[in-house]
RNA sequence: GUGCCUGUAGCUCAGCUGGAUAGAGCGUUUCCCUCCGAAGGAAAAGGUCGUUGGUUCAAUUCCAAUCAGGCACGCCA
């Protein structure tokens, strides 16, 4: 809606432009509500952001705006104000057509192919398959997932992908673990310590041991462990994977691809790196620094390793790629991971990490930029951890005692669409105090109640005009003439709705799925406010029986709006309710 | 020791590539239901944007120091 007023805006700065050095886009213009609505209906700074790059006054630039955006049809008045800003107001007219073009796309509405189709492999949750998801990989999935829908939105090709570590150590502890509740359940004993430190001792693992000797009996219970080490790793990984699989699924999320660490190493692509790494320069033989950090009687010692300069591109240490015994670190096991990733043709990467794993980025993102001649880029986003409380008590986990909550529990206790919210309604920077009373509080403790409760009220308009619908066929409200919707509240509602857009590719581009919800909070209480306005000026009702047409154009505003809330709460990945009694 | 993140109203948080008088909710105080859902709305009070410098027409936003809190740093995965 808003390009021909930021085409306007692109033409007149060119005007001023004297080298080719530059080119001024229209995604460089920002338009915006002014605070004081009095100002007018939006505003752009444009003239004063380019002003320097320019070398002209920004008043004298802020002109030439003018008179371009006074050229335009739906413009009604331009103001030049303060040391550059220019304000203008729409014409009514302008909103017969923000309306209709939300009633004519629906959801499609805030969608845009600035991003050209072009292919986007998004990686998270990406959990050890040693266990069930805990309430950590809920903050990484829901957040994955929110960003991943946001990417579509600007047109980008989406790949959902979780890598399994499936090889390891901890594989071979999970097996053995196995091994341990298979010999119980078929009658041996066992003793505590034989669970070492590493080992997995949680309930789970006695369930898998019996699905276990339900395919294959006692068969395993006298034989050495090279013997059944090999099967009870690939049992253990597909059991442990298809819960997680489940976990994920009740959070409303679906990837689109699982990519197996072992199934890169047989293809050799930790060899195909290093060779990559080795043409470049990369690798070298050498002994890494003693880490600060490390204590002067800690048992550190100095070793020659085989080392990636990761430094080059920006790393704060060269990382191992060997361990001394000859067998690849975990880092290099990435190494092919990414280079697999470029290989499939990914020059955009995003990974979601827990913040703990903040001095993986540079590293990560060195990796990426060797591996592919500087051609691709992984953007990490690094989320914080998200504390539990029972009614504002902080509810302490250990896994040693078994008092660690799984994703399952919250689900179980919330819902889906009550997690996802508050994994996703702040910036992934903050910490999360995630209360389990008040997340289900009916209430403005719990915000998505709120916005809930608006598009649950303008069902029950829906109802009442149709006599029961709670929706209206939008080609019903096309024809209404919505310049009758005057109310300083009808017009702000209209405001928000047209900036929807720019907010998702805000979101988007930025992999800030929080701008979402605090989009919706904002109309939710912008519809609110309207809503109670009726309650005393019944000439603001949204039905009046005696106007048919002064009715449409309420309904097609409510309509829009239901479309925005709904369009918002799909990126979300939260079911939209009609009612909520 | 180094790196990353956080510090905005009593509390929990927004604040989009620097923009005009810094915004919500909770809590506190006062109003608004014979009327489409009061699980709502209107209004008041509440701030030296951790501190100090710098960059410029303009800094909560950028830079540098500094204080406070969180996380991380070896051949773990």
């Amino acid at each position: 809606m808003l390009s021909a007023i930021r085409n306007q805006i692109a033409i007149a700065l060119r005007f001023f432009q004297q080298t080719d050095d530059y080119s001024i886009s229209c995604d460089d213009i920002c338009l915006d509500q002014p605070n004081d609505p009095s100002r007018g209906d939006l505003y752009t700074n444009a003239a004063m952001m380019f002003s320097k790059r320019l070398r002209g006054s920004p008043i004298k630039i802020a002109e030439k705006i003018k008179e371009h955006l006074c050229s335009l049809e739906v413009i009604e008045s331009v103001s030049i104000d303060g040391p550059g800003f220019v304000n203008f107001v729409l014409k009514n007219i302008f909103w017969n057509s923000v309306i209709n073009k939300i009633l004519i796309d629906g959801c499609d509405y805030s969608s845009c192919n600035c991003s050209n189709n072009e292919r986007i492999n998004v990686e998270f949750v990406s959990a050890n398959p040693t266990g069930p998801l805990h309430t950590g990989h809920a903050r990484n999935a829901v957040f994955g997932s929110v960003i991943s829908n946001l990417l579509e939105k600007i047109g980008y090709d989406v790949t959902r992908e979780f890598y399994i570590n499936d090889q390891g150590n901890q594989i071979k502890a999970l097996a053995r673990s196995l091994f341990l509740r298979y010999k119980e359940a078929l009658g041996g004993t066992i003793t505590a310590d034989q669970f070492t430190e590493d080992m997995y001792c949680g309930d789970y693992v006695k369930d898998t041991a019996k699905e276990l000797i339900d395919i294959y009996g006692d068969r395993f219970l006298n034989k050495s462990e090279d013997q059944w080490l090999p099967i009870l790793c690939k049992f253990s990984i597909d059991a442990m994977l298809r819960n997680i699989k489940l976990d994920l699924a009740s959070i409303g999320v679906v990837m689109d691809q699982y990519t197996s660490e072992a199934a890169i190493c047989k293809k050799h692509m930790v060899e195909e790196a290093l060779e990559k790494l080795k043409d470049n320069g990369d690798i070298y033989d050498g002994i890494l620094p003693r880490p600060k950090g490390i204590s002067e009687d800690d048992d550190w010692e100095e070793r020659p390793q085989t080392l990636f300069k990761s430094t080059k591109y920006g790393d704060d240490v060269d990382r191992a790629i060997r361990k001394s015994d000859g067998t690849w670190t975990y880092f290099a096991g990435d190494l092919a991971y990414h280079l697999d990733k470029i290989k499939r043709g990914y020059c955009k990467m995003v990974g979601v990490l827990g913040a703990d794993h903040n001095g993986y980025v540079k590293r990560l993102q060195a990796a990426v930029k060797a591996l592919s001649d500087d051609k691709a880029e992984i953007k990490i986003r690094l989320y914080q951890l998200v504390n539990f409380l029972e009614d504002g008590k902080p509810i302490k986990m250990s896994k040693r005692s078994g008092t660690f909550i799984t994703l399952k529990d919250v689900v179980n206790r919330v819902g889906k669409d009550v997690t996802r919210y508050m994994m996703i309604s702040r910036h992934h920077d903050v910490m999360i105090d995630f209360d389990f009373v008040k997340a289900v509080e009916c209430s403005m403790d719990n915000p998505l109640f709120y916005i809930q409760y608006a598009y649950a009220r303008i069902c029950s308009v829906f109802r009442n005009y149709t006599d029961g619908n709670t929706d209206i066929d939008s080609n019903l409200l096309i024809n209404a003439d919505k310049t009758s919707l005057k109310d300083e509240s009808e017009v702000g509602l209209m405001k928000a709705l047209l900036l929807w857009p720019e907010y998702v590719k805000g979101a988007a581009k930025a992999l800030e799925p929080h701008r979402i919800p605090t989009y919706l909070q904002n109309i939710a209480s912008l519809f609110h406010s309207l809503w109670n306005k009726g309650k005393t000026n019944t000439t603001l009702r949204f039905i009046d029986k005696t106007n048919e047409a002064e009715t449409k154009a309420r309904l097609s505003l409510l309509k829009a709006t239901k479309t925005v809330i709904e369009d918002g709460l799909n990126i979300m990945g939260i079911t939209p309710m009609v009612e909520m009694r």
